[in-house]
DNA sequence: ATGAAAGCGCTAACAC
DNA sequence: GTGTTAGCGCTTTCAT
């Protein structure tokens, strides 16, 4: 933060720009010359100032993974995820929470997103139009998750929503469940839920079609909707509905694990064996659906390959040359896997 | 990041200079034509280059959190904390994983790390040396998470390691229990872990002090190392130690949260009931511990305390002026809670 | 094989 | 009040 290259290059009786070819393995510099710099810079203590690198570069070489919530479990194996893949593709990955609690907040935020020092943006930013992410994103890459808009604009990657909710309900019907409950669905009729790209109405698309192949409709009370997929809420949720009898499930599809782990509480307190009284599937596969107990079944979403699919995405557009038109919007799916695990494991 | 101060200051026809002023609002431009100049900068859809800007001030306004795993519960609700925390210092922080995974990689990584594009960094670097964070720092502040060095020359704050074990293991003692084991820790005389600041010899000084009290001594029998504090590990070891019949306890303590739940999911599988055969708690105090069943008694650190002391005094040292000496390097210790849940609320 | 010099986009004295 | 100007530290042609 102190030496510079000038000072490197008057050590070493040379020039500011033999200091930086030296450094960065020019080979039009002599090598018995570029190791004498690089010993003199060594010893200086020298480190390239990473801002002026990158304003004459016009290169950061650093990705920013934005999500609303740092500390949502399957937000943090993603970002794991996403930090590693960066890795091997030769960058640095930051990440940044979008949200402050507060509501209202998120778009202040995230104009600093697309505004600060990187060189491209993976996005999980449901809720936020194509036309504000391209005024945020400044012309800079924007790889997003779960894109909420027909083949839009931008490269996207998507977590399996409908096939992976079809499965889960499947997989209930499967174990015999004849009155099947949806946690943190919100309830809407097919063509309606068929126009949204929301992750919450993809969800359900999947689950109506499962219904649909058991020629069964979904009733509005099978629907138990949540503010938030979050662990809190849902155990409310859940233990209202069990106070109130309104509680009639056989079997319960939660729209993540991070909403099952409520439900599993709620259940437990209630008296209401699972899987015995009632099956519990989720959805994301995060890794704590191991432990608790009952172990949770869940759609267990490629969370690995969101990351590396994105990063890899996100790279190449970013490498894209400026010859030529840019190459069309990407648009992936990634895979998933129906784990069963204790909470829906009916010896029937 | 195409449309420059040069362009607006030309559209606006005043200097570049003005156009700056105008939009940081410097009471040297007058009202009107700085309201001029904005809706022209707005307009063209301007936004400063954020490097251009840092690399002339000096500032970037972004604080880093550097941690091993982003993945693990403890760091994720910390670092929610910190970027919480950051943004009422108007500063804002980006979260960043230091390890790969494979040994051998966190050096080079930690290279970026004070390198990069932000005026200091809070670190979690257990295993560092004051020297090569010295090095490392180039002479950016850093804050510490628990310091392995005594008075160390950084600002650092520090979880109640000591006393939140001695706590911990009270509790058990105070519950009956008769056997107490250590999960996670590792075995040592008192005197040689007095001599260490490292986070486990820390714990284990406070589980020390516990059993002494009790006129009692700590047998190598009690403790269940581990390679890493991780839920996977955990639940391997404790139930090696079960089929091994090694497993006498009727009291666990686990080094942390994490740990615990693999250490409830290892007894459960061996029918070992918690608490009637063994009470159990964690340390951490991460949300998960709530919804696990039984839900995780355990040392609730005050991680939303850590995160803003960890902010502030990374701020404070950031704006500290030249003008005269350092302040003194501050070492604070944040404050804890015994929470008692199921996992160790024996009815005796 | 190396050096000189021109900026990258912005800020902050200092002029006017 | 507003414009001029001189860099921040680095990269990169273009000379030599």
């Amino acid at each position: 933060m102190k030496v510079t290259m000038r000072d490197v290059a008057k050590a070493a009786g040379v020039s500011p720009a033999s200091v930086s070819f030296a450094l960065r393995g020019d080979p039009r510099i002599k090598p018995e010359t570029a190791q004498r710099i690089r010993d003199i810079a060594n010893r200086m203590n020298y480190s390239v100032n990473a801002t002026a690198k990158s304003l004459r570069s016009g290169r950061t070489g650093v990705i920013e993974a934005a999500v609303f919530q740092l500390d949502r479990p399957f937000y943090s194996q993603l970002l794991a995820g996403i930090s590693n893949a960066a890795l091997e593709h030769g960058v640095q990955a930051v990440a940044q929470q979008i949200s402050t609690g507060k509501i209202g907040h998120e778009k202040s935020i995230l104009e600093k997103v697309a505004n600060q020092f990187c060189d491209g943006v993976i996005l999980s930013a449901g809720g936020l139009s194509n036309a504000e992410i391209m005024e945020l994103s400044k012309g800079k890459p924007v790889v997003l998750l779960d894109d909420q808009s027909y083949q839009g604009p931008f490269d996207s990657v998507f977590t399996p929503c409908e096939d992976g909710a079809e499965a889960a309900v499947t997989h209930l019907f499967d174990m015999g469940c004849q009155n099947i409950g949806l946690v943190g669905a919100e309830f809407r009729p097919f063509d309606q839920a068929l126009r949204s790209m929301r992750v919450v109405d993809r969800r359900l698309i999947g689950c109506l079609r499962a219904f649909e192949r058991h020629g069964l409709k979904l009733a509005e009370s099978a629907v138990v909707p949540l503010d938030d997929w979050d662990t809190d809420d849902a155990y409310e949720a859940v233990s209202k509905t069990i106070s109130e009898g309104r509680f009639t499930f056989d079997g319960l599809f939660c729209m993540t694990d991070a909403v099952a782990f409520g439900v599993l509480r709620a259940l437990r307190e209630h008296g209401i064996r699972v899987p015995d009284d009632v099956a519990v599937i989720g959805f994301d596969g995060v890794h704590a659906g191991e432990y608790v107990t009952p172990s949770l079944s869940t759609i267990a979403v490629n969370i690995d390959e969101i990351a590396r699919q994105s990063v890899s995405i996100l790279c190449r557009r970013i490498n894209e040359g400026r010859h030529g038109a840019p190459a069309m919007p990407k648009h992936v799916t990634v895979g998933y896997e129906v784990v069963v695990r204790e909470s829906s494991a009916r010896i029937s």
